[in-house]
DNA sequence: CACTGGTCTATGGTATACCACAAAAGGCAA
DNA sequence: TTGCCTTTTGTGGTATACCATAGACCAGTG
């Protein structure tokens, strides 16, 4: 019998679209979109230049980045970058509501109390003074701790659909940073939370969670400006 | 000044890959998926001369169509129709309750009185003893109540994400379809839902629409069968 | 006969040439 | 100058040739 050497699965996923779509969607996503001068217009060829592909792989990740809503392909028109309309961000937040919310429930009844336990740590990371002051770090935390309840319920589509949501909202979300009234509310908000779902009481903590979210998108509906000319009646849900 | 004649706007959508993907995903959904015999391979260059086209507006199409979940593309080895797992059904079960509740909750708010005496009279068109007995027109009747509810949210975003849903489960439903037992206990369902939103009581058109759902996804649970050897426990938040 | 290593074939990935159409630019008569 | 028509240019769409690799196949060897 030969020598047997310890080898290592050699995994390079060497496909072109699958990088370039990677490239292209981090890309698209640091546009700044809701500065009127962006320049939302996506020159093909160019990009393959950039890249160093020819334009198959690219117009592979062109399509995909189109049907997940981030970019429009107008036939021999050009390629543009969508700006998400106040209205799609209020409907978005719904959805994430309704997800999020079943996903409480979900978790009131199948969580480990070791994963509620690392809940609740993530939860009080930050007591309700610090979240204000360190406003980056506890955004962070705070995404975390959503994050969290969605994998706690143990629905992988569930998950899945959140994050997508979430990637769609990333553009919003740096520029609601900036925004520091709401930090100290959530903070208590996140606090019930945590308790219901160590209750088990899933229909507290079915609504608590979707109380919270719809306070977000009471809040955007009523503070935020999103380009002039916009429609402000209309608005999803009311 | 020449005469000018009343013209519609002539829409042929004539791009090939917008057609070829039709083509392609109601091919997809026709497959009986769930006969262990059928043949999930699809081959790429077959299908590009079948539909007179060549592999380009193809490829696109099943890049689409990848995306969405249908198919999946495994690098130099094929291209093949997926099979949804058990698990994977009762997930969307679930996101369907979740997102269906929520618009219940939202139709209670928004929806106008013509709105709801719609939806009264699509869930009264078939009297419970009826329901039965024409089983396939009930269960079109089932189908636009629910997509109905959905409308009423005035919540796209929760509309496109049902429907997508919606579309994914088909050929669940054809398997479904023979299920009798099921139908006369929906249709008494479908009136309290009527009546919860008809008295804008958002806590029980919410609670009613969730379990209704819900039952369903138990009884999938229960009593469905899907392919020899596939797990029967780690379902679906159980 | 079992096994090893090379070779062939099928398949998806990639590059590229070309096409059709839209919009802009240019030209020309009134 | 104005309005219409032609030409040009840029864009995404399509076809196709070629490439790299997984896996089947096959032939030689012990």
């Amino acid at each position: 019998m030969a020598t047997s050497v310890r080898l290592e699965p050699i995994e390079s996923n060497f496909l072109l679209n699958d990088l370039t779509y990677a490239a292209l969607r981090e890309a698209v996503l640091e546009v700044d979109v809701y500065s009127e001068s962006a320049d939302l217009r996506l020159d093909e060829r160019k990009m393959a230049k950039q890249l160093g592909v020819s334009r198959t792989p690219l117009r592979d990740a062109l399509t995909r980045l189109e049907q997940e809503g981030f970019i429009t392909i107008k036939p021999r028109r050009g390629i543009f970058i969508n700006r998400k309309s106040k209205r799609e961000v209020l409907e978005m937040i719904i959805v994430w509501a309704a997800l999020e919310s079943m996903a409480a429930r979900l978790a009131c009844a199948v969580a480990t109390g070791e994963d509620i336990a690392m809940l609740r740590q993530i939860g009080m990371q930050f007591p309700e003074d610090e979240a204000k002051a360190n406003l980056s770090e506890y955004s962070e935390a705070n995404i975390k701790f959503h994050g969290t309840i969605m994998r706690l319920s143990n629905c992988q589509k569930l998950q899945e659909l959140g994050e997508e949501l979430f990637t769609h909202l990333k553009p919003i979300r740096r520029r609601a940073m900036r925004d520091t009234s709401r930090a100290d509310r959530s903070v208590v908000d996140h606090m019930k939370i945590i308790e219901a779902i160590e209750a088990r009481n899933e229909e507290l903590a079915s609504d608590l969670v979707r109380g919270h979210t719809l306070r977000l998108h009471d809040y955007v509906r009523r503070t935020w400006k999103f380009f002039v000319g916009e429609s402000e009646d209309l608005e999803a849900g009311r």
